[in-house]
RNA sequence: GCGCCCGUAGCUCAGCGGAUCAGAGUAUUGGCCUCCGAAGCCAAGGGUCGUGGGUUCGAAUCCCGCCGGGCGCGCCA
């Protein structure tokens, strides 16, 4: 409540009320970028000036007017300032912008939550790989986003199911079995009986090698493939930093009739046609281009028939807010996922679930674009990554561009110029403060009881306010499943440090304005801290 | 051909429910370590925001056309 931004926006709506009663206007407020145009502003005047056909300039004047007293009981500011066009700009007191480094020490890890998403079951569903291969460079950014999406959620005061799926015994689940059982066999990619469309890559000749049968067992093969890759993407998602709390497994869905159940309801509900042989759902009547199979001529049922099934487990299962992580291919399923679950007629709402679709990414290489594909055999996997850049890196590099804009990852610099990523940037600020806390000491007590008026120095209220921005940042980046806002945030948080860092010395001989000092950059650290969890990347004290 | 997404500085990308929105990083150039970590700081140059219209007092932002790129468009998953 303390945030002045809030008290801003609540002073500027009483005078908007009070200068033109019965006018809904969103007040909106910004932070400039210039600091000639004070610490906040806001158009309020200019949006009601088209609703009165009335001068902006002349209707801020009349805010300023009805607000006078507000603002001064308020004690945020000493007056408004009219600019431009019309623009209502403060410049805060000082004591107002640091008010916030009491509130991140005594809060710590829970500073910036908020209670958007107080008490609801959310779902993220995310990476859902196939135990076809290794996991790649896509499903990483899926795992970076979805991770990050999920404890955005949490932070935000929901309660957040990680989940995985992935389909353990369709028809590339054969391929898989067949490409292993042609590897036992001595058979190579391309070789006369090689199997068509099969896996290449070298994973299936580990797999051919460790597996203990005999080639003729296909079954055996194919169980033990599976529990191979399974066990090799588990290891990987470990090393990421990623836990799922549940794999839900495509086959289930056949074994407890749960796709056969979909089929009837729809049946039921008047959903189906039967044409050329097969069972046709009417998506057309939820905005598809076309109607779509779902029972083939042959008796099987098309993928989005179990796709429907399981997500009707979501809502079954009380998610009432999901969110599915995938590449951009696989767009087309969205219309026809919530085609099909609106023609349960369950009451599941059109937009469900929501998706966050991630465009594909492109691995560069000595100037050449590696090829991703499961099919083909060499591709870029989340464990080269890793060991390449490590982790952290890996994480914030796959985060920090929003979802579907295209991402170029380009290996040869991430490989040369390690310490130009931007996390080391970010992890260096959190690592500057440790030191110094190193040689002065922690005393909670003293940081607590610090004289934070002390606090006047330009770039002291600079980093304290970006502090301050840290709660709206994450408000923000949760409600639009978009993590790399925080991952730019954090840069700022760290560039303000950074920089305070380099203008004035910390550890000053006045013990009172250490104190105050000390403070401040406990609070930075404190910021940093829990913007890099949220992306799930650590805060090294040393580095 | 149809649908969705993208086109902003040399490069990688933010901003896109309009105004105080021309930004960051990187690269280039020039400064800053006898002092808390130089993985840092300070400064400079660099863009008709793909393009042409429209709406608006005001458009990178909203609408339409076009150009360029990506991904989909199966009784594949």
């Amino acid at each position: 409540m303390a945030d002045p931004k809030d008290i801003f926006r609540r002073v500027l709506e009483e005078g908007a009320s009070a200068v033109a009663p019965g006018t809904a206007v969103q007040v909106q407020i910004e932070r400039p970028k210039n600091a000639d145009h004070g610490d906040l502003s806001s158009n309020v005047a200019m949006q009601l000036a088209k609703a009165l056909r009335r001068n902006p300039r002349e209707v801020a004047a009349a805010i300023v007017e009805a607000t006078r007293g507000p603002l001064a009981s308020s004690g945020i500011a000493e007056r408004i300032e009219i600019a431009g066009a019309g623009f209502l700009n403060i410049r805060l007191k000082a004591a107002s912008k640091v008010r916030v480094v009491r509130e991140v020490l005594e809060q710590g890890a829970r500073f910036g939550a908020g209670e958007r998403e107080a008490g609801k079951s959310v779902q993220v569903e995310f990476v859902s790989a196939n135990p076809t291969g290794p996991l790649h460079v896509g499903h990483g950014r899926q795992g970076a986003l979805g991770d990050a999406i999920a404890a955005l959620l949490e932070f935000q005061g929901a309660k957040v199911t990680r989940e995985f799926y992935y389909n353990d015994a369709g028809a590339q689940i054969d391929k898989l079995a067949w490409s292993v059982q042609a590897r036992k066999r001595g058979l190579k990619p391309g070789d006369a009986g090689w199997p068509e469309e099969g896996y290449a890559g070298e994973y299936i000749e580990d797999i051919a090698r460790e597996f203990p049968g005999k080639a003729e067992d296909l079954d055996g093969i194919r169980r033990f493939a599976v529990d191979y890759l399974r066990k090799e993407q588990d290891a990987d998602l470990k090393a990421f930093g990623v836990k799922f709390d549940v794999y839900y497994l495509e086959s289930s869905l056949y074994t407890e009739g749960k796709v056969e159940a979909v089929i009837e309801t729809w049946t039921k509900n008047g959903k189906c046609y039967e044409k050329d042989g097969a069972l046709w759902l009417r998506t057309t009547d939820y905005g598809d281009d076309k109607d779509r199979v779902a029972r083939k001529s042959d008796g099987s049922y098309t993928y989005f028939v179990p796709d429907v099934a399981y997500h009707r487990t979501k809502w079954e299962r009380g998610f009432r807010k999901v969110i599915d992580v995938q590449g951009t291919d696989h767009h087309s399923t969205v219309v026809r996922v919530r085609a099909g679950l609106q023609a349960l007629g369950a009451g599941i709402p059109q937009g469900y679930p929501d998706y966050v679709l991630h465009s594909l990414v492109k691995v560069m290489r000595g100037g050449e674009e590696v090829k991703i594909s499961k099919r083909a055999g060499s591709y870029v996997t989340v464990r080269d990554l890793i060991d390449w850049v490590g982790r952290d890196a890996v994480r914030f590099f796959l985060v920090s561009r929003k979802a579907d804009s295209d991402f170029v990852f380009d290996v040869d610099l991430a490989l040369q110029k390690t310490d130009e990523n931007p996390v080391y940037y970010v992890q260096y600020a959190h690592a500057r403060i440790c030191s110094m806390f190193a040689s002065a000491g922690q005393d909670g007590e003293r940081l607590a009881r610090a004289n934070l008026d002390l606090l006047a120095h330009p770039k002291e209220l600079a980093l304290a306010q970006r502090v301050s921005e840290f709660r709206e940042v994450a408000a923000a980046a949760a409600q639009e499943f978009a993590p790399h806002a925080v991952a730019f945030y954090l840069r700022e948080v760290a560039a303000d440090f950074h920089s305070y860092y380099n203008a004035e010395r910390i550890l000053v001989e006045d013990e009172a304005l250490r104190a105050a000092r000390l403070a401040l950059c406990a609070a930075a650290r404190q910021t940093i801290a829990n913007g890099l969890s949220l992306l799930g990347v650590s805060a090294p004290e040393k580095m």
